[in-house]
RNA sequence: GGGCGAUUAGCGCAGCGGUAGCGCAGCAGCUUUACACGCUGUUGGUCGGGGGUUCGAAUCCCUCAUCGCCCA
């Protein structure tokens, strides 16, 4: 580390060690290691995304875990990977593809439109790879997965066959949500309530068999009245409950004739006759709930919509072709010109809004794949009864009360890109005819079995061991034997082969990505193989991931870990906060208030941008990202950069031994701090605490090492005496080499680049530190022993604490009497007890003294500016430099101060109920408290008494 | 409507029963031989309101208010 920099330059450090690290293989882990194992897996990032904060979040954290563990001496597996992403990257590509081709995927077909989006995968997925790498993520990069690899696709594929074998997978005709910007249906959890300013619509029906009886309807959506069908009041409302059974007469579309338009008045419990006028428009085939009323009902269903949310046929004349929400206004429209309006006022409700596309959700009744949870007892129990713990632990009431009421899982997608459903159909409308011999039996045997839903057939049509298609017979409601559809579940190619061979088709649809994610701590290790990784690192030891995708990725995680591993999938999971900008608002892409990590990385260093990031964000708190703390972080970097240049300016043996003997207080304070440090950081860190451990390194180093004890070392080095000079350089050495390891989690780059600079390695293993610190043991507490043999007594924290804080009553006087800093004055000290030559010296320089001159009997002339504390009296006379007037009223104001303080603790030492309740130690305290405050009142008043004079 | 969280110095946070703290910003002064990405000194707070428990409450309990998140 010659010719250093003066400021510290992250550029050119950064890249070099990154480099090194992979190519020494630092990172891989090794499954057949002795050591005890720590894993985690990475949070797949979309393969086509960007970093962003909550990336920088996240992964620092992930990082910083893994560091430590490896200091620990734990074997670290941090498996890295990234998700495909399905509607995201779909959308993606299909932009690109308008913009670039003015073409859409259809004019491609499927298979080249996937040819493109892989194609943009391997031109856009390898950067926010690039990008962790960037920011230090010590990543096992040669296990690197894609939830489409095609072993990860496999294992999605086996699940799929096996839930469905256990008949958890289904198909069924159901509301979903029905996404009219994306065209897919969407699970419940990827749909977003938002407070929507809106209409309720007033509008009055006529009873057909009473044409004087006029009912009004409230609604949001007068569109949906062509889908109404029926009207319901609660049985047990007075008003309407005899109207039951006749008819309304649906005021749309206006050119049907009335007796096409005739629809039933219906009792249901379910109706609340507090909301709107206790009349319920019901239109089944467009609302949840109204599905079901019609369900109980056996109402029937009128589609009115396209896929794309426009009026169908089924909608009249009027609507027709409309998107839902110029119908709407063209309805109340069509209700005034028919003079049925009553009225319309505004209104707020909550509607459901599809959270990639924003746009509203349409309830939809479709085909879809649905999955009923596995191992859900067992999920909810690791959680309730501690054995996974949640970071704040608060999580774990929201993750069981989700799980509590949780329905079924959507699972298809009408999308291209992602996993397709592993099943082909095949219509049967002649019995039993197919020309296939085993396909033929198969049909035949289940029509033999009758109408029987669950009848299920395995049987391997490829000669290869191990493959079995699962073949399901699908009984559409009533059509009996007719239009039935046979179902073949696989894994396999050649059967698939064998199958399209005879006519079957496969599904069309995708997998929900979290259908694959959910696979991700053990598909990612070799599953369904019982690898070596498995058995080292499963289940993984921590997850760290955002709290807004508890439901959609942890819970799941943690019932396909116990359905497919039998335990659970992680120990602990810790929640990070949201990154939002200063005021508060979540960082988007909108708003513009979105860092680009990357610019930061380059402006500071990533060391700078990790170091701020944690330093702000607290365990279970949102973070508010201010540019600010990066460059604290900076800032940080190059005061570590410049303490350790300090030290390189003094050449000497590099960690050379401690001599007992020859310890300063300074050097004794300093040893002691660390151990401080060492116990805090690590319990912090065992707590998942990494705010806490920034700021307690930054409390460590820069007010402690730097303010304190390398000026007091200067003593020394700006002495003669050589032995005192290297027992200096040598606990700094030690104290160095230690908080290097301790800043190592946080700040890799620069502690590698000073590890080897200092030359801390050269005398280590291997394995512990000589090749790079990622391996350098993690520093223990300073023990007994160590103790003993250095006499480091905790009296000396107190001593050189005391000292320090006379000093900065003697800066205060330098300060009062308007002394400039670099102007060196004279002191004159009245010690209180006897001091060490070495606390004196250190004392004259912290005060930049030109003398401190020691007079157990100076008598001040009157005037003098004095302080005083436990340490004795510290004068500086100075003649007509203090401003005495301004030195008064200071004086004055400490005095009130000081006596309202004393006043403080009289009144509790004089109240009876005290002094008979307290504990003694608290009674003790108290005592000593008051005689403190005495002291210094009497400190001030002499001091104000000498002003006088 | 239900649940959770937050409310402490201008800002961001810590403290969770025994003298209200940290960082940043602010103010004043400094090119003092590691660092101006710095040094020295320093001003800011009846701990959201109200009530209660206690010898003692920022801290425990109740209640209200405001903000945020999640679930209906």
């Amino acid at each position: 580390m010659s010719e250093i920099p003066k400021a510290y330059e992250p550029q050119a450090v950064e890249d070099k060690w990154y480099q090194f690290w992979l190519d020494q293989n630092c990172f891989t882990a090794d499954p057949k290691s002795a050591k005890p194992a720590y894993s985690i897996v990475i949070p797949p990032p979309n393969v086509t995304g960007m970093l962003h904060m909550g990336h920088v979040l996240n992964n620092t954290i992930q990082d910083i875990l893994s560091r430590k563990a490896r200091m620990d001496g734990k074997e670290v597996l941090w498996l890295p990977g990234t998700d495909h992403a399905g509607i995201a990257t779909q959308v993606q590509v299909e932009k690109a593809l308008k913009k670039e081709e003015k073409k859409t995927k259809y004019d491609l077909g499927r298979d080249e439109f996937l040819k493109r989006v892989w194609l943009w995968k391997e031109k856009h997925g390898g950067i926010i790879i690039k990008q962790l790498q960037k920011l230090g993520a010590s990543c096992d990069w040669s296990r690197l997965r894609f939830t489409m690899d095609p072993e990860y696709s496999r294992c999605v594929q086996q699940v799929f066959v096996e839930l469905y074998k256990k008949g958890l997978i289904y198909r069924g005709k159901r509301m979903v949500n029905w996404c009219p910007a994306s065209l897919t249906a969407l699970s419940d959890e990827e749909v977003e309530m938002k407070s929507q300013k809106g209409f309720m619509y007033h509008f009055k029906v006529q009873v057909a068999e009473a044409p004087d009886t006029w009912l009004t309807i409230a609604t949001t959506r007068p569109e949906t009245i062509p889908g109404d069908t029926a009207v319901a009041v609660n049985p047990k409302d007075p008003r309407y409950a005899h109207l039951i059974g006749k008819h309304i007469i649906r005021p749309l579309p206006i050119e049907l004739p009335k007796e096409q338009k005739l629809i039933p008045i219906i009792g249901d419990e379910h109706v609340d006759f507090e909301f709107g006028t206790g009349v319920l428009k019901v239109t089944p085939a467009h609302d949840k709930a109204d599905f079901e009323i019609g369900q109980r009902h056996k109402l029937a269903l009128i589609d009115i919509m396209n896929p794309d949310a426009t009026m169908n046929d089924l909608a009249g004349a009027d609507l027709k072709g409309m998107d839902r929400f110029k119908a709407r206004k063209v309805a109340v429209e069509k209700l005034s010109e028919l003079g049925v309006m009553v009225e319309e006022k505004p209104y707020e409700n909550n509607v459901g809004f599809s959270q990639r596309a924003d746009v509203p959700i349409e309830p939809r009744l479709s085909e879809q794949w649905f999955l009923k949870y596995p191992s859900v007892p067992e999920s909810k129990a690791c959680v309730a009864d501690g054995r996974m713990k949640f970071y704040p632990d608060r999580w774990a009431k929201v993750y069981d009360h989700w799980l509590t009421g949780i329905q079924d899982w959507c699972i298809s997608r009408q999308l291209w890109w992602g996993h397709r459903v592993p099943v082909w159909y095949f219509p049967i409308n002649e019995k039993g005819k197919h020309p296939d011999f085993k396909l033929g039996n198969i049909i035949e045997e289940t029509n033999q079995a009758g109408i029987n839903l669950q009848g299920c057939y395995s049987t391997s049509l490829s000669k290869l061991a191990g493959h079995e298609t699962h073949f399901y017979i699908q009984m559409p409601l009533k059509d009996g034997w007719k239009n039935r559809i046979l179902f073949g579940a696989s894994t396999s190619v050649e059967e698939a082969q064998i199958l399209e061979a005879n006519g079957f088709t496969q599904d069309p649809d995708v997998l929900d990505t979290w259908f694959s994610s959910w696979l991700w701590p053990f598909a990612t290790m070799g599953w369904p193989e019982k690898t070596e990784t498995l058995k080292k690192f499963y289940p993984t030891t921590d997850l760290v991931t955002g709290p807004d995708i508890i439901f959609f990725w942890v819970a799941r995680m943690i019932m396909a870990g116990y359905e497919y591993m039998g335990e659970l999938p992680f120990h602990n999971v810790y929640f990070t906060g949201i990154i939002r900008d200063k005021q508060g608002r979540k960082m988007s892409k909108t708003l513009g208030n979105s860092p680009d990590p990357l610019e930061l990385i380059a402006k500071y260093g990533a060391d700078a941008l990790r170091f701020g990031t944690m330093r702000g964000a607290p365990l279970g708190q949102d973070v508010l990202f201010d540019e600010k703390d990066v460059e604290l972080g900076r800032n940080f970097c190059n005061k570590l950069w410049n303490a350790c240049r300090f030290r390189q300016m003094h050449p000497g043996e590099v960690e050379g031994e401690i001599n007992p003997q020859l310890l300063t207080s300074d050097d004794k304070w300093i040893l002691l701090k660390l151990d401080q440090a060492i116990r805090e950081l690590t319990i912090a860190l065992n707590e998942y605490k990494f705010n806490e451990g920034a700021q307690i390194l930054y409390r460590f180093f820069w007010s402690e090492f730097c303010d304190w004890y390398l000026e007091t070392a200067k003593v020394t080095f700006y002495g003669e005496d050589a032995a005192r000079k290297a027992n200096v350089l040598a606990v700094m050495d030690f104290v160095l080499g230690n908080t290097l390891r301790l800043f190592h989690p946080f700040l890799p780059f620069i502690t590698e680049e000073l590890w080897h600079g200092l030359g801390y390695h050269q005398e280590l293993p291997e394995g512990q530190g000589g090749k790079t610190i990622m391996y350098a043991n993690w520093p223990m507490p300073l023990d007994q022993d160590f103790r003993d043999h250095y006499g480091l007594d905790d009296c000396y924290v107190t001593y050189v604490e005391d000292r320090n804080a006379f000093v900065i009553q003697g800066r205060n006087l330098r300060q009062q009497g308007n002394i400039q800093a670099a102007k060196k004055v004279k002191f004159v000290f009245k010690p209180a007890t006897e001091i060490i030559p070495h606390d004196l010296a250190a004392m004259k320089l912290l005060l930049n003294a030109e003398t401190l001159e020691v007079k157990a009997d100076y008598e001040p002339p009157k005037g003098t500016p004095s302080t005083r504390s436990e340490m004795g009296e510290l004068y500086l006379p100075l003649e007509g430099l203090i401003d005495v007037e301004a030195e008064k009223v200071r004086l004055a104001k400490k005095i009130t101060e000081t006596e309202l303080e004393i006043q403080k603790v009289e009144q509790k030492l004089n109240n009876p109920a005290f002094v008979q309740k307290v504990p003694q130690s608290v009674l003790d305290e108290h005592q000593k408290r008051l005689a403190d405050w005495q002291a210094k009142l009497a400190q001030f008043k002499s001091s104000l008494e000498a002003l006088q004079g």
